[in-house]
DNA sequence: TAGATTGTTAATCGATTAACAATC
DNA sequence: TAGATTGTTAATCGATTAACAATC
């Protein structure tokens, strides 16, 4: 059973989804049980680290026997939110707001694409998978009539913090932010900024011979 | 100057885009010099930290001035490798992968895509902005006939690591990995992993009421 | 010069690793 | 039971923050 929340560190945090993903791929190929040693050497992490990331959570082993591989696979599923469903919409209708639409396993995970907001005329009023590509005008219209939980900002720049803020303002709880701009907020609103260009520069950074 | 090349920590190198970023747009903006104090403010970061981070490059300020914002961007624009030119293929043509090649931002700070590759007949052929989409059966003919630098891989997860080992195999120093697993190699290539559901999963779980 | 702000050393904090008693 | 492996405490390591002498 799960601790009460509590203070969890930014760096476990962000290795929750990945033994997520490594727990199901385990998972899918039927395996049952794995120890702290072996999923170590699965990951590139230590048996320690392991153990006390998991048990920021309370303890999901057994000692002599390890991990119930499908257990903990559920335990962490609820950690990372996902045994819920969360309504989301995508602003931003060109190559990769559609990308994210298109993603099945996002859905699959329970993030439901409600629709997509564009201000392109050639755009509007298409639709990818069901999916209609609305008008960016009718936005606020929109968010009146439909709880939404998670928007992708998929933007220019320039147009990215405004529409952060109105987003917010009308509830939305999760902002995932692609625009190459840091969005920010005085509110409770989660925000990720994701910028695939930074993550360009470290690969560039590391072939120019910097070790780490 | 920059001293010469050590051992940078992962945290600072993770830090230098941001930088990067930032400078570039006070550079845009006409501004000229800046002190860590009011980058630290802009940047939300404190301002001893951003001493020690250029320090470990060396010292690109003076005492009383501060930092020139253009000669400091143009430093790290150094550090970063962004002062050459990288040949770079788009693995898998899909919505993700003609993002990627459709950002003009690549282009313009070197990143040059010569080409994409696809399994789907209906796509070979096409062209994105004019570069073209071979067939994937084609590729060592082609990484044969031209010097490729980075790669980037947005196929299905299966099909990643083959992908991978036979870019390595023929010279490719560094991958730029879309697919949802990880992608290892023993050999001295840049790797870097990005997972946009990992980071979908770290908002559900900062929704679901876990601080940090 | 006086004021400002760096570069750098020292102190603190937090995260990772090691060790081991608890226990399945 | 004996062996294995966790949960957890203690030790270590590294990163961040604070402080201040150097100096523009």
């Amino acid at each position: 059973m799960a601790k009460s929340k509590g203070r969890v560190s930014d760096a476990v945090m962000r290795r929750m989804p990945k033994y997520y993903r490594y727990l199901k791929e385990m998972r899918d190929d039927g395996i049952e049980r794995i120890s702290s040693r072996e999923l170590s050497d699965k990951m590139g992490l230590t048996a320690s680290q392991i153990r006390q990331d998991f048990n920021s959570f309370g303890g999901f082993g057994q000692q002599g026997y390890g991990y119930n591989v499908n257990e903990l696979y559920e335990e962490i599923q609820k950690i990372l939110g996902l045994d819920k469903t969360y309504n989301c919409i995508v602003i931003g209708a060109g190559n990769l707001g559609q990308a994210l639409t298109n993603y099945s396993g996002f859905e699959r995970e329970g993030f439901h694409v409600m629709a997509l907001f564009d201000i392109n005329p050639r755009l509007i009023g298409m639709s990818i998978r069901d999916i209609p590509i609305l008008d960016i005008e009718d936005i606020e219209g929109f968010l009146d009539q439909h709880r939404v939980d998670i928007a992708a900002i998929c933007a220019p720049k320039d147009a990215a913090q405004s529409i952060a803020d109105d987003l917010i303002k009308y509830g939305v709880r999760g902002i995932w932010n692609f625009a190459p701009t840091d969005v920010t907020s005085s509110s409770e609103v989660v925000i990720e900024n994701v910028h695939l260009s930074d993550n360009l520069h470290t690969i560039s950074f590391r072939m120019g011979g910097y070790s780490l």
